[in-house]
DNA sequence: AGGCTATCCTACAGCCATTAGGTTTTCAAT
DNA sequence: ATTGAAAACCTAATGGCTGTAGGATAGCCT
């Protein structure tokens, strides 16, 4: 026997997301864990409350990563070029990270969702939108409608979706953040 | 004993399609599925492949009663007014269905996708699309971007992501339909 | 050294999917 | 009306996953 495995909730979380991204977010269950870590599964209750405790802490984990990247992509940019900094850092996180992108979306209780990053990230966008001169309403629709449309596209193309026509995916994207910035620039009062 | 329950695909499926609005889509199981019909898991199998059949088939159900709705909805219609009854068609029925809705996105093999009525929904974006004039290849990069807002804002609001700011969800809607048609009038060429 | 505590274990129970192979109902053809 | 095959449904068994209860043990602290 080789000594203890020094499992953490962390070490765990790390390492579903690496399941994650390798084999899909439903792959990710506490018995591939614990054969990963050569450990039996009623061992990982010591570290996670529950299945759903792995699950939630997956999506924290993807929502901070994904904060990150978008906070260091506005990072000195305002305007068109913060918009256009902040959409590739969402979509070439999904495409570096499908997995923990559908952890993401993992449903959150209202207390939980309130103290992610998801909030962290909600308000970039809002930071971006500065340079548009919106009222604070008209702020948060457009905030919706940038959040629609990034879910929306990353989800789309990380599925597969555009895959069929021949039409370059890469140029759709550049249409679309055009498209965005048009929409936000003649803002329908 | 009550004779046989009679069972079909379809009548399994349109079961599993009522059981995924009323408990969610990953509530759907062959066992679930059984208890409803107060018949043994075994029985289901001379009726469905496998649980794999019978999410293909609640997706292809789902794909095709959306499709129908969007279709009644554009008829007679064009521009944007056609834009906003589409539109329109898919939120309602996103609204009304959460569980088919989810299993819409269910992911489908190129062969299966390539013959279910997504494609339909897609050429219905481009009929849509239409009155905006764009070339073959705008067009398609168009229907990208309208599929993205359509899906990213209907997951969100579905998921409950407006339902934290007092800011109501319906002048959001409003607003995201104005920017649609704002950003195919002076579509980025 | 002794003891505490976190860590990890065995054992068990429950739910779900799937397969193999048997029984019963239905229905069409005699 | 009888029969015989096909369809519908069943029992039984396997294996994977989650979860709980309670026991053993390693590492650390005094």
């Amino acid at each position: 026997m080789a000594g203890r495995a020094g499992l953490t909730a962390f070490k765990l979380t790390q390492a579903g997301a690496e399941m994650a991204d390798d084999l899909g977010f439903e792959q990710v269950t506490l018995s591939a864990l614990a054969r990963r870590f050569d450990v039996k599964v009623a061992s990982l209750y010591s570290h996670l409350k529950n299945s759903e405790d792995l699950k939630v802490r997956l999506a924290l984990l993807a929502l901070d990563e994904l904060a990150d990247r978008a906070g260091e992509a506005i990072a000195g940019r305002s305007g068109k070029n913060a918009l256009i900094a902040l959409a590739n850092a969402y979509r070439d996180y999904a495409q570096a990270h499908p997995g923990r992108f559908v952890a993401a979306r993992y449903p959150l209780s209202d207390t939980v969702a309130a103290t992610s990053s998801g909030v962290k990230l909600s308000r970039m966008l809002g930071a971006v939108l500065q340079a548009y001169g919106l009222s604070d309403n008209e702020q948060t629709h457009a905030i919706r409608f940038l959040g629609s449309v990034f879910l929306g596209y990353t989800t789309l193309e990380s599925a597969g979706g555009f895959a069929h026509t021949a039409v370059e995916a890469q140029i759709s994207w550049e249409r679309t953040l055009d498209a965005l910035d048009q929409a936000l620039r003649h803002w329908p009062v």
